[in-house]
DNA sequence: GTGCGTGCAAAGTATTTGCATGATG
DNA sequence: CATCATGCAAATACTTTGCACGCAC
């Protein structure tokens, strides 16, 4: 399936009038096989593994095109860099404040509400962004101590 | 009762052995009398409106302290720059993708739901993040014609 | 007085951009 | 062969830090 995506992402390009390049390809087609959040200096780093010519502002500029493809998503948590991460199946994200584990979440109800209070604000949702802060299980363990 | 929290920053730094100094109370007085969300550079260049000797540096320290304090909270929505902001009453935020409009607003449903996933997933939950993003009323509007 | 705070300028990060060269349609 | 993309380095945006001097306790 992340062929699949591969040809989505290369329609998008042929529509913008963009050109397919190897880098794009080899960029988009490792980024899909990943699972939760990179910075883009990780990124590079594991394509240049593969591909030593790659250069940092293609990363970014292709990592930017994935996201106006609707393909990836940028997200700031706690500050500094960004992350990116695949936008495949919607999920929130619950993160312990202590160690930084990431899990991801999904749920139906909170869902529908907030498309509920979008529409009581006069907003056409488009996309949210919910994150739960707090300390998880092993933390809390280890803090008692 | 913006004196009030000027009381309790004040506390605040004396129990960590600081000091209290003009500016100090210049940059959190007059924040806490603020609604919204204003970046550090905002806050930079009202402060030096009513005193002009402030420096880049002390905004951002005291704007650190405040936010140690747990009286301020800084937030990164889009990107870029990190936004400032009053905890007072808790609240959320609706954005509009196009005009950068911000709405705040507050669903008991939903805290309750976050709980609740919270818990099943063995976290403590101790703070929350929740961001609708979309087009505001006016946005679609005018995106129509 | 001592030590923390301040303002400045310089250093850091994270990301973007200009430009000459190279690849694609 | 006209464009667009790339890689590099320089530029930018935002934030933090080192340091000499000044102020609070």
């Amino acid at each position: 399936m992340s062929e699949d995506r591969l040809e989505d992402f290369r329609d998008f390009i042929k529509q913008r009038g963009l050109k397919s390049t190897r880098q794009r390809d080899e960029i988009a087609s490792w980024f899909f096989k990943l699972k939760g959040h990179l910075s883009a200096d990780q990124v590079y780093r594991e394509i240049k593994k593969k591909y030593p010519g790659i250069g940092f502002s293609t990363v970014y500029r292709t990592l930017k095109l994935l996201c106006e493809a609707g393909m990836v998503q940028e997200r700031h948590f706690t500050g500094g860099e960004a992350l990116y991460e695949n936008v495949s199946t919607h999920h929130d994200h619950c993160i312990c404040t202590s160690c930084g584990k990431i899990i991801e979440f999904e749920n139906d109800q909170i869902e529908g509400l907030q498309e509920a209070v979008a529409r009581q604000h006069g907003f056409e949702l488009k996309n949210h962004k919910m994150e739960l802060y707090g300390l998880c299980s092993d933390c809390r363990e280890a803090g008692k101590s």
